[in-house]
DNA sequence: TCCTACGATGGACGAAGTCCAAGTCAATAC
DNA sequence: GTATTGACTTGGACTTCGTCCATCGTAGGA
């Protein structure tokens, strides 16, 4: 098991079941989940829990940081590698997400005079294309 | 009227009241539209016209390119500015969105080693924060 | 062990988008 | 101008994704 729960429990995030297994299906599978994915995955462990729970617990993550919401396609996916900067690349074709880790950070290439005097925070980059199978399927 | 209209009859767009009422709107105004938003006016102009007929020809002027769909928040929005590259600029309080107009092609900052094979054909970059009213107000 | 405030539940609700069978009409041919 | 036809439109049902809320349960401190 990673520290992302002893990261949670040292903030003061009061744990529950519930709050747990979704952290440990987050955390286990490197992947980008939809809700209802992880609503699949967290019922497998937990049977009781509930639609409601996992999208509050998934918006508290968000929140602290700890996990990044990704909107590429019609269902937001939730991405628990928060913590080392990267970029997603996306298949159009069949909606396969991707972690890429170019060097610099996009933030600094909007200069001051682009900002229309925002506070801006963060910069998302996201690559399209077909991936090697759809590429291949025309 | 600019020559939206005209670009796509050229390409043997079949033109209806309803598709040119749809371009009329996007065209009209360099906001970035809802699809519902886009009902809204294009209903205005045309009172019988469909939601579905909406959303079809929205769908059909992203895949001819005229148009850019833009997904930052619960809905899609549209965006006719597809003819010069730029990026977006959204604040996390209020949800304006801003284009800006930063120099380079950020395609060219992903190497050959991150694209796992990919036929990469667009990328998008969208900066978040706060608008200067909204960081007024905290 | 008890309290209590915070978290979980589930079902209703709402927003955004898709689908489909039937009707309509733009463009072409005559 | 009329006929023809296949593409376009309609509207309402349906699906998916997400939120809300009143009520119940429980983690963690006293």
């Amino acid at each position: 098991m990673s520290d992302l729960l002893e990261r949670l429990r040292g903030r003061g995030w009061r744990m529950t079941a519930q709050r747990r297994v979704v952290a440990e299906v987050l955390d286990g599978e490197h992947v980008h989940l939809t809700a209802d994915e992880v609503l699949a995955r967290a019922t497998a462990r937990l049977p009781e829990i509930s639609r409601a729970t996992v999208y509050n617990t998934l918006g508290e993550l968000v929140t602290l940081g700890e996990v990044i919401e990704v909107s590429t396609g019609r269902a937001k996916r939730y991405d628990p590698n928060a913590h080392r900067p990267h970029q997603h690349l996306v298949c159009s074709g069949c909606g396969a997400i991707k972690d890429v880790h170019p060097g610099g950070d996009p933030l600094t290439a909007l200069p001051d005079s682009e900002r229309y005097g925002f506070t801006v925070s963060a910069a998302e980059v996201t690559y399209r294309g077909l991936c090697p199978d759809c590429t291949a399927r025309g």
